[in-house]
DNA sequence: CGTCCAAGTCAACAAGTGTTGACCTAGGGA
DNA sequence: TCCCTAGGTCAACACTTGTTGACTTGGACG
């Protein structure tokens, strides 16, 4: 059953996704996230245990890659470029991840854990062979993508049109998948 | 004439550096700084002013780049990347940028600006044809490759050898300046 | 010698942090 | 009716931060 205090705790959570996406880990305090969610600092630390522990409920997600296996082998690229783009362009969670994921070792630790069980098996079915390193390289690209335009903010990799970053992206991602060795 | 206080400026830059570079901008603390250096908190202030001028002097630097238009046209990627992995290894202010750059806007401007003048240019001269974006692009793949092997460490992007990070990093860069549109 | 000034030390400040525990309050069950 | 408890508030704690100003040193120079 539903109890009276699960809108507060999901409250909570939000303000908490908010101020990790916008502020980074050590710069969102929490006053700043209870003032957000409209109660007490108390209520966080009885909800919530700690910081810490606030950061890893506010910071659980997923991915949610399709299943690259159903795509025709060519698309692969541009498929993962386009769901890059709306994927983050929408979600706070991953951006409170990656810049928690600077300066938190436990952030980092979860970012880590993420590629390798969401991202990792993928690869592994479309091509055995370096799958790691393959994926490692797909990381690079897509993080590095996410860095400048949603957190660095270079201008001209924020005024890309989604179209064209995935004429920009695909061809690498896929290159990352089937290059040969 | 060098003044006797230079050694302790350089002291201080030093461990700034450091301190910046691993901890990041708000965790790292000008009495951690002025321990390392081994010299009261006081004097980082009476040298540098305040925390963010203390920086904004420790993350002053040059990516020293090489001059890409006397690279034959068909060997500036791979020159890119083998630049990027020996200058980003031994240098702690890159890293001190862009862990700052993650919660510091001024640190992002720096950032920005960094690549502005020093990428840009080049870019222009080898491939007018869209070369911001074309800079952007690559900015993305360098950042990212340095966010996950020496910020995030993602273990196959660490374990990767010079040479093969030429071998993924490469094409990558050859491809963002002289693809087509 | 004594003077002077850069170089360096020390203790404290005001503000902000995560965190705690004592307290209040509304509302349902006996 | 009273009591009990989950949900919520409040004020304070111990600590750390950037920053300041008054003080001490040590050596060059007259």
């Amino acid at each position: 059953m539903a109890r009276r205090s699960d809108a507060t705790r999901e409250a909570i959570l939000n303000a908490a996704r908010e101020r990790f996406a916008s502020d980074g880990y050590e710069r969102a305090t929490i006053r700043a996230i209870a003032a957000d969610a409209g109660i007490d600092p108390a209520m966080v630390m009885r909800y919530y245990g700690n910081k810490e522990k606030l950061f890893a409920a506010a910071a659980e997600f997923d991915l949610r890659l399709p299943d690259l296996s159903e795509v025709p082998p060519g698309e692969i690229g541009a498929t993962l470029a386009r769901h890059v783009i709306t994927r983050w362009e929408h979600d706070e969670t991953l951006m409170a991840l990656l810049r928690a994921a600077v300066t938190n070792e436990v952030a980092a630790e979860r970012m880590r854990t993420i590629f390798a069980a969401q991202l990792g098996p993928q690869v592994l079915k479309i091509n055995p062979s370096r799958a790691p390193a393959r994926a490692g390289m797909i990381a690079t690209q897509v993080l590095g993508f996410v860095l400048c335009r949603y957190v660095v903010k270079l201008p001209p990799v924020v005024d890309l049109e989604p179209d064209e970053v995935v004429h920009w992206l695909g061809p690498t991602l896929q290159r990352y998948l089937t290059e040969p060795v």
